[in-house]
Parts: C-alpha cells; sequence; structure tokens
DNA sequence: TCTGGGGTCCTAGGACCC
DNA sequence: TCTGGGGTCCTAGGACCC
C-alpha cells in the first residue's frame, strides 16, 4: 500500500507551530514578492480566497480580517526535513513528493492494522514537529491522493482514509468525482474529456485504456490504470539530480535599467552555481531569459531568451557568470520595463563522469583543480558564515529588483539570531 | 502601485541519414 | 507524367504538478 502523507495547509501550519496566536485566525502565506496567496488557513478559505489570489485584489475588508505573511522558505524547508525524518521512523521507503507531501510504502500489514499504524504516525508527526498532516491510503498514487483529500473534507476519517480499489466506497467515491479533480488531469485535459462523454473520475476509470492512449497520452492512460488499482507510476528515484536548475525572480519594483538586469542575473547564476555545485553536475550551457510585465496591458511587451554554450561542462562561478553576461547583452533591449528574469543551467552531467577532452594539456587540469578548490571553500564559508558572506562581484544594497517580503516571520530553526524568544506574564 | 518559482514528462515535427 | 520509406535525434512547446 502507498500512503500520501501532507500536512493541512503546510505553510500555515509550519507559522503557526512556532506562533501559537495565529491558532483559529485566518492566516495566509503569500509568494515571493508578497505578490499571491499561496497557503490559506482553513479560516481564510472560509471567508472566500481562492488559491492564487493577488494580494492587491484582496478586498480591503479581508485584508483587515487576516494575518497575510511572507513565505519563510528557510523555515518550511527545514520542517519538511523534520517531518521526513518522523515519517522514517514508520516505514524504510519514503517518497519525498513536494515540500509538503511524501509517499510512503508499507509492506506486510494485515487489514486495519495499517489504519491504526498511519493514526500513530500522524499523531507523532504532530507532537514532533507541530504538524498537523492527512494520510491517504491506497494501492496506487493516483488513488492516494484522492484517499489524502477526502481526509480534509469528509468529516469521520480522522486524518487517516483508506481506498482499497475495488471497494463500493472507491466506486462511490469516483462516480460523484470531477475528471478534473484526479492527480493528472487539469483544465485542458479535463475539457477534451467532457467532450467525449466523460465527466466522472468513475467514466475514466471504465475507458479503454488503449483508446485513451490513443486520443489523449499514455500519461493519461497510467491514470485509467491506477484508477483501477494497478500501480504504474513509478517510484521516483531521488538520487537522481535534476535535469536543469532554474533560478528567477519577479522585482520588487520594474526597471528599465541594464545595470538593475545585470545585476539580478549575477545574483541568480550565483544561486544555480551552488545548487548545480551542491548536486554534483556539470552545466554545458547556460540560458538566461527577461521578460516585462504581461499583466500591464499598456506596457509595450517584450519576452526573449538566449543559450549560450559554457567553453567546457563547468561548475564554476566565473565561467557561468562570463555566459551570462554574454547572453544578458544579446537579447536586452532599451526602453523597456523589465519584470522578471532568470538563469537557467542547461545540459547538465555528472562531475564525476566528466571526461578530459584530448586536446586538454596538463595546465588545463591545473587551472581546473584550482577552480574546484576555490569554489568548495566559497561554499563552505558561504555555508558555515552565511549566504554571501563571500561573493564574486560588488554588494548591492536596496536593489529596485530586490524582493519584497515586509512580512516574513524568523528563521526561528536556521538562524542563531533569529531564535523563538518566550515572554512569562 | 500591486499578479510566484521551480520542476517533470511527453509529443509533434523538423532535420538528417541511408 | 511519374520523385521512397524508414529510421534516429533534437528541440520547442504543451500540459501538468506543488
Amino acid at each position: 500500500m502507498i500512503a500520501l502523507v501532507d500536512g493541512d495547509s503546510f505553510y500555515v501550519s509550519c507559522e503557526r507551530a512556532f506562533d501559537p496566536r495565529l491558532e483559529g485566525l485566518p492566516v495566509g502565506v503569500l509568494s515571493n514578492n508578497d505578490g499571491c496567496v499561496v497557503a490559506r488557513s482553513r479560516e481564510l478559505k472560509a471567508l472566500g480566497v481562492a488559491m492564487g489570489a493577488p494580494l492587491h485584489q484582496l478586498p480591503p475588508a479581508i485584508r483587515r480580517q487576516s494575518v497575510l505573511l511572507s513565505s519563510n522558505y528557510a523555515l518550511y524547508g527545514d520542517v519538511s526535513r523534520r517531518v521526513n525524518q518522523v515519517l522514517a521512523e514508520f516505514s524504510p521507503v519514503v517518497e519525498l513528493y513536494s515540500i509538503d507531501e511524501s509517499f510512503v510504502h508499507f509492506s506486510g500489514f494485515e487489514p486495519g492494522a495499517l489504519e491504526a499504524h498511519c493514526q500513530r504516525l500522524r499523531e507523532t508527526v504532530q507532537r514532533w514537529t507541530g504538524i498537523p498532516a492527512g494520510v491517504g491510503l491506497a494501492p496506487t498514487r493516483v488513488l492516494a491522493k484522492l484517499a489524502n483529500r477526502l481526509t480534509k473534507r469528509e468529516l469521520g476519517y480522522e486524518g487517516v482514509c483508506l481506498l482499497e480499489a475495488d471497494s463500493d466506497v472507491t466506486c462511490q467515491v469516483l462516480e460523484q468525482l470531477p475528471v478534473s479533480d484526479l492527480w493528472g488531469v487539469a483544465r485542458r485535459t479535463a475539457e477534451r474529456l467532457q467532450l467525449m462523454g466523460i465527466e466522472t473520475a468513475w467514466q475514466l476509470r471504465q475507458a479503454d485504456p488503449k483508446w485513451i492512449r490513443g486520443s489523449f497520452s499514455v500519461v493519461l492512460e497510467r491514470v485509467v490504470w491506477e484508477l483501477r488499482g494497478h500501480s504504474t507510476i513509478e517510484l521516483e528515484d531521488l538520487s537522481m539530480p535534476r535535469q536543469r536548475i532554474l533560478v528567477s525572480r519577479s522585482f520588487g519594483k520594474l526597471s528599465s535599467e541594464l545595470a538593475d538586469l545585470q545585476a539580478a542575473t549575477r545574483q541568480h547564476a550565483t544561486r544555480a552555481a551552488e545548487k548545480l555545485r551542491r548536486q554534483g553536475s556539470l552545466a554545458r550551457a547556460v540560458l538566461v531569459f527577461v521578460r516585462t510585465n504581461p499583466h500591464r496591458s499598456r506596457d509595450a511587451q517584450y519576452a526573449n531568451s538566449h543559450v549560450v554554450a559554457l567553453p567546457e561542462p563547468c561548475d564554476d562561478t566565473p565561467s557561468i557568470l562570463a555566459a551570462v553576461h554574454q547572453a544578458l547583452t544579446a537579447i536586452f533591449l532599451e526602453g523597456h520595463r523589465y519584470q522578471k528574469c532568470g538563469v537557467m543551467l542547461l545540459d547538465l552531467m555528472d562531475a564525476e563522469r566528466s571526461q578530459l577532452s584530448l586536446l586538454d594539456d596538463p595546465t588545463d587540469e591545473k587551472r581546473r583543480d584550482r577552480s574546484r578548490r576555490l569554489m568548495a571553500t566559497l561554499d563552505h564559508l558561504n555555508r558555515e558564515m552565511g549566504r554571501d558572506t563571500v561573493r564574486f562581484g560588488l554588494p548591492h544594497k536596496d536593489n529596485a529588483w530586490e524582493l519584497r517580503c515586509q512580512r516574513r516571520t524568523q528563521r526561528y530553526t536556521t538562524c542563531w539570531k533569529e531564535l523563538v524568544t518566550a515572554k512569562t506574564q
């Protein structure tokens, strides 16, 4: 059996775990730049605030009633790690799916015993991390995902819901479920399915898998098999490194200045290179993109990207910075108000398996070795002493492009200066 | 004024080859 | 008049996820 374990309104729960005053209040967590609401407490949902609602479109009355926080990814990432440590106590196979969801595999349980086991899991997560969790149990991922949803909506499940592939309960649930509510079926696919008369999850389950594959894709065919209880979605190998690395941000304020774009892309490139080294890869190419704000229809729109191949596969920040500079120069146009830019590292390969070129001479090897040692030292210092303790180029302060995050809470668990404080009355 | 960021997989279609 | 067929590889873009 597969369990999908997720934290209820995860970001909100992280905030509440460290500030109990937030219990019972409508609480929301905002995306980067304080742009949209990306996590909502039950109370905020009840006020009718939609997922992804832009902050500036919320009615003033709702803004006054609720607590809206900037996102604190250092905190959420650390709490997520702690939750998964607890999960590992309950099963040897835990697959991290996202910051707030993990698939946990169980085998060898008697009927009934598994649900009790998952209840204990839930209670332990709550007690050790402060995060309330829901557990959806089923033979396949698509069904486990669905079972997990039921723990949120249906009273009586007490946080754990088991769906067998062929039980009466499962059939009833599928008959009432719009096909668009399934994991892997979003708007586009749902619209096409509806045109063909498939509106419920049950109807999709009954459809001919081969026909679904021909008319749609193998992806949707797998969903059909999963609904029938045959597991087809493979366990992802977490040791697999990322195939590309992207760092991008919207600006706090629009900017037309090349200098701003240069500074922002340099910062993104620095972060991307750090991620690249952390996963032990080398990049063969760099992509830079820029764009104006598509929501401002009055403004002239411009979006472009450019790829620059690196002279050799590498992970050193200066080479990547040079390529980024070249790419940005190729696409920057005067007279536009830019809203966002990003840096993507492409064509990644395993650093261990990098092959020496036939044209190499010993000086190349020496140069690479120096660069490796320099980067390792840099990463070590920045890890121990804080981000950007040592960096390339001049520091920038108060840039137009810096993020807005005015309501961020403390990084309680990852920053010595921001530990939680308690007062006695 | 103000609208997120970071990924994956799949498919279609073009380029190219014999 | 009549101009093949089959395969691989690569890329861009679509769709989806949280």
